[in-house]
DNA sequence: CTTCGATGCTGCACTATACGCAACAGTGTT
DNA sequence: AACACTGTTGCGTATAGTGCAGCATCGAAG
């Protein structure tokens, strides 16, 4: 549509990379230096730019600014919604979507499966931490500080003969968790079933929730549950993208 | 300059707000709704806006995701040193530029008095807390838990006769210092000099630092000192917008 | 010291571009 | 039923944004 509003926000994309110069916006946009020039100077104008001492230019406050106020709007139940939906008609599984509050996991969305034995769950219902698909995807990728307040003193509570209830088991869970992107629930929290979940970060990096897929072991077996994960981590890695978190 | 991309920009501002719809924007813009669905839609393409359920369109994820870019890119030293220097001139005393380190102050810039009489300090130098114009300026404006853990137990540490040490008291303070948006140091930390503080803010609306005109009481009296709080706090505020602060 | 190739920046002329208008369908209000 | 809104499309026009030529400046290479 708009040419130049278009290219004025690729030159935002740029300078999020750092600080450039004008040539070489020009360069990178395939325009004239005389162009980029004059778009970073309406930009400039209105704060979402700024020169730094040597003449480069970099994201100015605006930007910082409005960001504050994106935030606010976003919230993740609504931006997931979608993805949920699309998650559970494509594996016919039970979709859950979890938060940290306090130190323990809130349900704050659910998709029900399309097979006859459900779990039962509801939304706001709270969980462990340790012992929950979800719980462990957001344990895994917070602050070793802020993770050790919130689990407590070992033993932890243990729902099923497989909850890990010390902390070195836990933590090497945990490290293995972040390293392969997604948590296992390995029966460890309601006796026959199991889940994989994926972690959901924001704009800033941290964690703001996790997704899962549950189901009976007589439903589906482990091989079967592990190859859902790809789908699973896509669906994360798109709320996340909703939510600023950018790669990186 | 470009009469689009200037448009565009204060839709963003306008979007800031909260959601809005295609006409409404038309009209706080004064253009056509076509032309504001159209820069809308240029603006949807690059995900800087995006619609919601009901048709209405507010910021979208890539502003957050630039604005985490963005803050990386503030430097508080850099971005204050012109209003520092600026406020030196005016006032003709020493100004100081703190943020919180730890537990403690660190005094992150400083502009030189222009009397005789000057104050021992330097940047990189530590401070306490509860006893300098910058420390209690910080406090006033971080969450009670927070500011429990970066006080310690009582009695604090004392300096001069007039060092406030116990919590009550300091608490006290706080709150009026909050209140009145300025931190006084009634000769707190060094015996014959007092300081007036105030504090700097960023995009999330934190703390993140603090500046300060201090004063020997023999160059510059109690009320000679409080008649610099005026240009004092807008400096402030002006650091805090070059780091994406704004006032709501 | 000169030369060269960069850079940022201004003025100008041209053309593409983005604008407003008119007209449409859809929705909810009076 | 009439009305006043909304979002949306197509179209002609004039404005707005483009690229070019040319300026001064700067640092590196000769």
């Amino acid at each position: 549509m708009s040419n130049s509003v278009e290219r004025a926000m690729r030159i935002l994309v740029e300078l999020a990379e750092g600080p450039t110069t004008i040539s070489e916006l020009g360069r990178r946009l395939d325009v004239h230096r005389t162009t980029s020039l004059r778009l970073l100077r309406t930009l400039e104008e209105q704060r979402f730019v700024r020169r730094t001492d040597d003449g480069r230019y970099q994201l100015g406050p605006r930007m910082a600014t409005l960001a504050a106020a994106a935030l606010e709007g976003f919230d993740v139940r609504g931006l997931a919604a979608r993805h949920l939906r699309d998650l559970g008609a494509s594996s016919g599984q039970t979709i859950h979507l979890g938060a940290l509050e306090g130190d323990r996991v809130v349900y704050l969305d659910k998709v029900e499966s399309r097979h006859a034995v459900r779990m039962y769950s509801h939304i706001g219902a709270l969980a462990p931490l340790h012992a929950t698909g979800i719980g462990k995807a957001i344990l895994a990728h917070l602050p070793g500080r802020e993770r050790d307040t919130l689990l407590g003193d070992p033993p932890f509570a243990r729902c099923t003969p497989n909850t890990l209830t010390d902390r070195a088991a836990l933590d090497q869970e945990l490290a293995r968790t972040a390293e392969r992107g997604w948590a296992l629930d390995d029966f460890e929290h309601e006796e026959f079933i199991h889940c994989v979940a994926a972690p959901v970060f924001d704009a800033s990096g941290r964690v703001r929730a996790a997704i899962s897929i549950s189901a009976p072991s007589m439903v589906l077996d482990r091989q079967d549950l592990l190859a859902l994960t790809g789908d699973l981590t896509a669906a994360a890695r798109d709320i996340s993208e909703e939510l600023g978190w950018s790669q990186t």
